[in-house]
DNA sequence: CTCCGGTGATACCCGCCGGGTATCACAGTG
DNA sequence: CACTGTGATACCCGGCGGGTATCACCGGAG
């Protein structure tokens, strides 16, 4: 029997939820149907994949070793599926709007990257003979990678440490020092560096969490939501954060920027899905590698 | 609407098979059902994602832009799903079979590739506590790509520039050079080194071809289909090749090895799908950077 | 011990849709 | 003009995905 007739898009969904809730009766909810054939929907899945993937003991759910394999997977493919969904649309889209087949690509940026890059590569690669119109799609802190592989965006600018390239292509497109961003008038602001050991315990100065992917670290500093909040946090003395060099475009005259000595450098990436073929995302990775 | 309900991966495999034959009855009939329903079914999908993917000309179809895109999102998303059958199948039945839910590992490894490597990749493994049973797939002289996408295989030995990474997480293991493989009586044979334009253009004696995804590059030298037809052409004067540094083991007498000077060196990646989280996976990985 | 609340499973029914067969509409070709 | 081969249409049927009602089971409160 071939593997591919084994698993639809709906019963992934369902397992999925299923996993997730760990509980029939919320999945069912959230996907909008009874709890009844929720569950023969799964018993099905069970019994044509020949593997047990929950466990049903009284008093809720649990995963098996083939259902952990699953969630990881399926995941997988049912982003690949909602990203061929979507991006076929958009391609469709594009052909019947502008007639001249003129493509639209989506570009994910993290809402507070360098406004100064990503500048300078639009107004590059609008010069471009033949250059789609560029989408610029804000994501969250994080987040690109997600948008990528489930089709909201073609493109992405990443940076590592804080983003996972894997399972992308990439090309490097700048490098670049930390610093830590203090209130003007602390003691430390006088100093021309510090060591990220120096910066993470400050009396009196925690600092400040951001959520990856939903959860905070933990921590007693402020958890932080946009840009704005964290900069008005750290001009009144209540927390310190570290960020990329270009974070300087940004500071206030309440602010102090000191180099970090022992930082990983910020590494700023564009990124797309290895199996793209869009000649206009070519064009536009060709302008970004030669700014 | 979300898009995860656009695509179940029934219609996309009736998709692909109609983009692939470019005929709807050849696509039904490979498809095992009547012509009439797939018609409908593809109608029925360009209705749900609003798009038209083929373009009905009286004698047979052709893809539309929006087709393209989904012939190669498609793809990829049906590979996902079958992998993530394929994958949480084979974690059920390891689960059942070693009730020590002894993890299996499958390795795909070209045909041709040095063995040594590849022994002692595996005695070091063995030696690992809790090491997985490591299954040992030849695929061609190429496809591994395709093992790992839809998931016949967990984890692969490449060579590049001969695979490409792209999409995949991976280690360096190898580099080495490359020589060219020719007739022992052969003049060229005396040489200490030679040049890929030499080598490309003996007189006499042509390049072998070997193919990628079974299509065969143009051009006067010989198709090869394994090694050892290769092995005999050489031996017989009819023809010369270009391997890596480690094709020496399989040498023969009648055989001669001139290192080329020009040639990219080719290195040996351990490969894997990047949202793999397998333990075992992970250690096979690392007792291979150690070698 | 008993009863209750909450879990997932079962029983049963219905309407829709995926699949089949027969046929059409159309274009190129002899 | 008849014939062939294309995909589309018309129509029918059985199965399956979804619903409601209910069960079986267990843990905890009283």
């Amino acid at each position: 029997m071939d593997p591919a007739d084994l698993l639809e898009t709906r019963e992934l969904r369902y397992f999925l939820a299923v996993a997730e809730e760990m509980h029939f009766g919320r999945a069912a909810e959230r996907l909008g149907m009874a709890q009844p054939p929720l569950s023969r929907a799964i018993q099905q899945l069970e019994r044509r994949l020949g593997v047990r993937l929950l466990e049903r003991d009284r008093r809720g759910v649990s995963l098996t070793r083939a259902g952990e394999v699953l969630v990881l997977e399926g995941r997988a493919a049912l982003d690949a599926a909602t990203a061929a969904a979507r991006r076929t649309r958009r391609a469709g889209e594009a052909a019947d709007a502008a007639a001249s087949g003129r493509e639209r690509l989506v570009l994910a940026v993290k809402a507070a990257a360098s406004h100064e890059l990503l500048q300078k590569l639009l107004a590059g690669y609008a010069e471009e003979p033949g250059a789609a119109e560029v989408e610029v799609l804000p994501s969250g802190l994080c987040g690109q990678g997600e948008m990528l592989r489930d089709g909201r965006a073609d493109v992405a600018l990443m940076h590592t440490p804080f983003n996972s390239l894997a399972g992308f292509d990439s090309e490097e497109l700048m490098r670049e020092g930390q610093i830590a961003i203090l209130p003007a008038g602390h003691p430390l602001a006088a100093r021309t560096s510090l060591s990220l050991a120096e910066v993470r315990d400050i009396p009196g100065l925690p600092l400040a969490r951001w959520s990856t992917d939903g959860v905070y670290p933990p921590g007693p500093g402020p958890e932080i939501h946009d840009q704005t909040q964290l900069a008005h946090l750290i001009a009144l003395g209540r927390t310190v954060t570290v960020f990329a060099e270009s974070a300087r475009a940004w500071l206030w005259s309440e602010h102090a920027a000191v180099p970090l000595t022992d930082a990983p450098p910020v590494v700023t990436h564009i990124v797309w899905p290895a199996h793209s073929r869009s000649l206009a995302l070519a064009a536009l990775v060709r302008t970004a590698t030669r700014l």
